[in-house]
RNA sequence: GCGGGGAUGCCGGAGUGGUCAAACGGGACAGGCUUAGGACCUGUUAGCUUAGUGCUUACGGGGGUUCGAAUCCCUUUCCCCGCACCA
């Protein structure tokens, strides 16, 4: 048996030293940018890591073979709490830790057989990346792009920082799972809100992007258009402004709630008989806020402050509440409240026993207050809305708009669900925030010329707080404005902000007057194909697409959006569970790749699922794989001696060879199709069964040429799978330079010739049963065989078809007319119309001969004869009688023995 | 609740109107090789039947469109994932 580890070893150190795999920029070529998410470099490498690096290797392997110049870079998203928790826990330096686990990983990569160009590797926890981080941060902050303020926000107390309303999931952290707090601080934004509107429409040009993401990214910018309206507060000279969507409810409000953090709450109560027990309320609510308030089942909790509101459209007044269920960070924190035509409202009406007021109605019955048990939210007529009385309730939101904008009680907006995005993190491991603030002249950002802002080397990791304000060195520092004692800040950014650009920075990863090099951006980008988990639908993959946007418009690169096409693998289960430690279900790699060589742990993972589709990993299934690598290896080492470069001569082949050739060029065309569309188990699935056909066409009177090109072709169209295993057997035959490089094979369409297949299964299958029926009968050496080969009905039925295809091409058509005629028969019948009639090329063919089976056998006598080493004689069944007497059936071949 | 995706043989998983009893792999069974096991090779693997390009039943349940449905439409059950009191 092969030792495919020393393989391995072998073509990876000739691969290192040629370096293959570097590129450049070419404009003569065609560029193909494939880009996998780059990964945390964490201790190990799981197989989900592995599964995506065999895609995208798989990928950028084939499109380099297609004649693309292929960018296919890896690099690491170095900075993050991991290791600073290491630093903590093991006294480790956070770099070095960092460090050591990306040599550890790359090294893994390497021996896994990934094409990259190493040349371009990237950590984004270096300061020649970093720097760059912080160039981009005073860029935005020149641009309005980015800006501090005072406000509530998401608190980690697991990771002791503050999150981005992206990585809290379900009230808690995205990595720790702790529950999420609220507080308030001054923070650093980055305004993605400005680009909320483009963000959403170039939704709609990622054509090649999985709708999954797509609805996901869509309902996370959550765009709804409906109308600010300000109401008066009675015996107040303030004003609350809500925000709807259903313009045509305003008739029916009969009270508003607010949210407890509201602003205006506190003002509004000071000094009254409410003040205490709102306070109270407000201090419960917080209290109970992050588990129950997200409760969507429990109850909705209110309180009345004391304070109504008048409604400016017929000048009714009103109570005002606030309410657990009126949120501050959506539209302006204040609900007007239409209990009959919102659920939510109703709900609360009922419960406090506010009023109802019925202003949309179903066109058949007259909706009543006293009679609704839930709320009317479906489409009717408007009542009860003076003017606006019978319009449609569609209508009637354009003009009740129109109407308010008019009269001043307000306008229209657009809403967003998404929020800015907060980037600063009190940790240390991260990209230092360059600011400084000094106490005459405020916030002052540091220079472009003094960047970058380091990671100071002094800092205590004690576990609380942020380990940077234990450096004096780096807190204390000099006003870049006026040289006067400053104090720099200690935040750094969120490391989301590393990877929302450095897609760009492969591109020219050494350049030093900027984050990157303008030009090589254009030749590279956009990343033709994006490959990643599905757990970055909304974080990543909305910040680098909010950067690209942003960065156009500082004029540094010219695209509008990054990725392509994207491509969200499947997670990896074992035994119906997501791999982890406490289920004991996890597998290591490395282990695969002792056991079985890299080339089989590839396999198996393209092999086992479609790329998108969760994977479920058994050991069974990587053995099959590395046993069909075994059968490969030794189909190509046994017949060596078989081998032979010379050119094919066309005039010397026989049947067997045209159907091996034929085979060959429709192997080509399905892997071809198979790969540009992602489906490698179906590409690997087809070559599985061509190099089964190979191995049999192996043990014939072979020709060598035929032969040679058959193992030239899978090796080919194998090797972005299994390189290493491809790259010894293209050498093993004889082949010069590297497989890797070579060109990806052309098909033929001429040499496919589906009439010789089918008719060397028909052999088969003939073959078969004539041995079958030897051994039945005990016959070994049989002195003559008889054929006898009936078709009657089918004549009959090939005669029917040709009249009624003179008339019509119509399926249907036909099928009407032909079926009744053949009842017996009336399934071949119906399976063959449509073939015959999509392939009009078979048409004269069957027809002419009467029936194909007869002349295929005719002309592979003398195969029979050389196989069953007998004379052989065909004979056509001209109608049933003779056929039955020598027990031929119709439409199958018979046999008789002498 | 809203949105997205699923349900196929013993298993994983292809297949989106006719060439489908359904690729490929695994498992199981039988046979070959072998002292035996492993490895390897061949065949079988819905039921009946067979010397079969035969018949019947079948791609979660029910209904429909069609000469014809795993595939299209409606309906229903179950499962997974994402968001979540969004005004």
């Amino acid at each position: 048996m092969a030792d495919f580890n020393k393989i391995s070893k072998k073509w990876r150190k000739l691969w290192e030293e040629k370096g293959i795999f570097k590129v450049s920029e070419d404009p003569k070529k065609k560029k193909f940018y494939c880009l996998e998410m780059y990964p945390y470099p964490s201790e190990k490498l799981h197989v989900g890591h592995l599964r995506n690096y065999s895609i995208g290797d798989a990928l950028a392997r084939f499109k380099r073979m297609k004649g693309f110049n292929v960018l296919y870079p890896m690099g690491y998203d170095a900075f993050g709490l991991p290791a600073e928790n290491a630093a903590i826990k093991h006294k480790i330096d956070p770099e070095k830790w960092t460090l050591d686990n990306i040599k550890a990983i790359s090294e893994q990569q390497k021996a896994m057989g990934m094409s990259y160009d190493w040349s371009r590797k990237i950590q984004s926890c270096t300061p020649d990346y970093y720097k760059w981080n912080q160039w981009i941060f005073l860029k935005f902050l020149e641009k309005g792009l980015a800006y501090r303020k005072k406000s509530s926000v998401n608190w980690c107390p697991g990771c002791n920082t503050v999150l981005a309303n992206e990585q809290v999931e379900q009230g808690k952290c995205w990595r720790c799972k702790s529950v999420v707090e609220q507080k308030d601080l001054e923070q650093w934004y980055f305004k993605i809100t400005n680009y909320a509107d483009e963000l959403l429409n170039d939704i709609n040009k990622l054509k090649n992007w999985p709708k999954r993401v797509k609805t996901m990214q869509r309902n996370w910018i959550g765009r709804s258009e409906g109308v600010e309206i300000d109401f008066k507060i009675k015996n107040s000279d303030e004003k609350i402004s809500t925000f709807t969507t259903r313009a045509d409810t305003v008739y029916g409000i009969t009270y508003m709630v607010i949210a407890p953090e509201h602003p205006l709450v506190k003002k509004l109560v000071k000094g009254t008989e409410y003040e205490e027990k709102i306070n109270k309320f407000i201090e419960e609510v917080k209290k109970e806020e992050i588990s129950e308030r997200i409760d969507e089942t429990k109850d909705k909790k209110g309180i009345f402050i004391g304070k109504y509101f008048i409604n400016p459209f017929n000048k009714e007044e009103c109570p005002i509440y606030i309410a657990d269920y009126a949120v501050m960070e959506y539209g302006t924190g204040a609900v007007m409240a239409v209990p009959t035509h919102d659920q939510r409202d109703f709900d609360f009406a009922k419960k406090y026993n506010l009023p109802l007021k019925v202003v949309i109605t179903p066109k058949k019955k007259l909706l009543k207050e006293d009679e609704m048990t839930e709320a009317y939210i479906d489409e009717g007529i408007l009542v009860n809305s003076v003017q606006f009385n019978g319009l449609d309730n569609k209508k009637a939101i354009e003009k009740i708009s129109d109407f308010i904008e008019k009269k001043g009680f307000g306008k229209r907006t657009i809403n967003y669900k998404i929020r800015d995005w907060l980037i600063s993190r009190q940790r240390y491991w991260g990209t230092p925030i360059p600011i400084v603030y000094c106490d005459k002249c405020g916030i002052v950002p540091v220079p472009e010329n003094r960047l970058p802002v380091l990671l100071p080397k002094d800092v205590k990791f004690s576990g609380t707080g942020n380990p940077l304000e234990t450096s004096n060195n780096f807190v204390n520092c000099k006003c870049p404005k006026c040289g006067g004692k400053a104090r720099r800040e200690t935040d750094t950014m969120d490391t989301f902000v590393d990877s929302s650009w450095y897609f760009l920075r492969y591109c020219s990863p050494e350049f030093d007057k900027a984050p990157f090099d303008k030009k090589a951006v254009e030749y590279w980008m956009p990343v033709d194909q994006y490959i990643g988990g599905i757990e970055h639908a909304i974080l990543h993959l909305l910040y680098a697409r909010f950067f690209t946007k942003a960065l156009r418009d500082l004029g540094l690169c010219k695209i509008d959006e990054p990725f392509k096409r994207l491509m969200t693998q499947g997670m990896v289960i074992k035994d119906g569970a997501k791999m982890s430690k406490s289920l004991g279900n996890v597998v290591d790699p490395a282990d695969i790749i002792k056991d079985y060589g890299p080339d089989t742990a590839r396999l198996f993972i393209l092999f086992a699922a479609l790329p998108e589709k969760e994977l479920d990993w058994n050991d069974q299934g990587v053995k099959g794989a590395f046993k069909f690598l075994n059968r490969f290896y030794s189909l190509v080492e046994d017949n060596k001696k078989n081998i032979s470069l010379d050119k094919i001569d066309l005039k010397q082949l026989n049947s067997k060879d045209k159907y091996m050739l034929s085979l060959m060029n429709h192997l080509i065309k399905d892997v071809t199709e198979n790969i540009e569309q992602f489906k490698f188990s179906l590409a690997i699935s087809d070559i599985m069964q061509f190099v089964s056909q190979v191995g049999k066409y192996a043990n014939k009177n072979i020709n060598k040429e035929v032969f040679s090109e058959l193992v030239k072709t899978s090796v080919l169209v194998m090797s972005p799978f299994i390189p290493f295993v491809c790259e010894e057997l293209w050498a093993m035959v004889g082949f010069k330079g590297f497989v890797s490089l070579a060109e990806w094979p052309k098909y033929d369409e001429s040499m496919i010739d589906e009439k010789a297949e089918s008719s060397e299964e028909l052999l088969d299958n003939v073959k078969k049963d004539i041995a079958y029926l030897l051994n039945l009968i005990k016959i070994e050496k049989p002195k003559k065989l008889t054929l006898f080969v009936s078709e009657k009905w089918k004549y009959k039925f090939f005669k029917e078809l040709k009249k009624e295809i003179e008339k019509t091409r119509d399926i249907k058509a036909i099928m009407k007319a032909i079926i009744p005629k053949f009842k017996e028969n009336s399934k071949t019948v119906s399976k063959l119309i449509p073939l015959i009639v999509k392939n009009p090329g078979r048409i004269p063919l069957v027809i002419l001969d009467q029936n194909t089976e007869f002349n295929v056998l005719q002309n592979s006598k003398k195969l029979f004869e050389d196989e069953f080493k007998s004379a052989v004689e065909i004979v056509k069944a001209e109608d049933s009688k003779q056929a039955k007497a020598k027990n031929a059936m119709p439409g199958k071949p018979a046999i008789v023995v002498e």
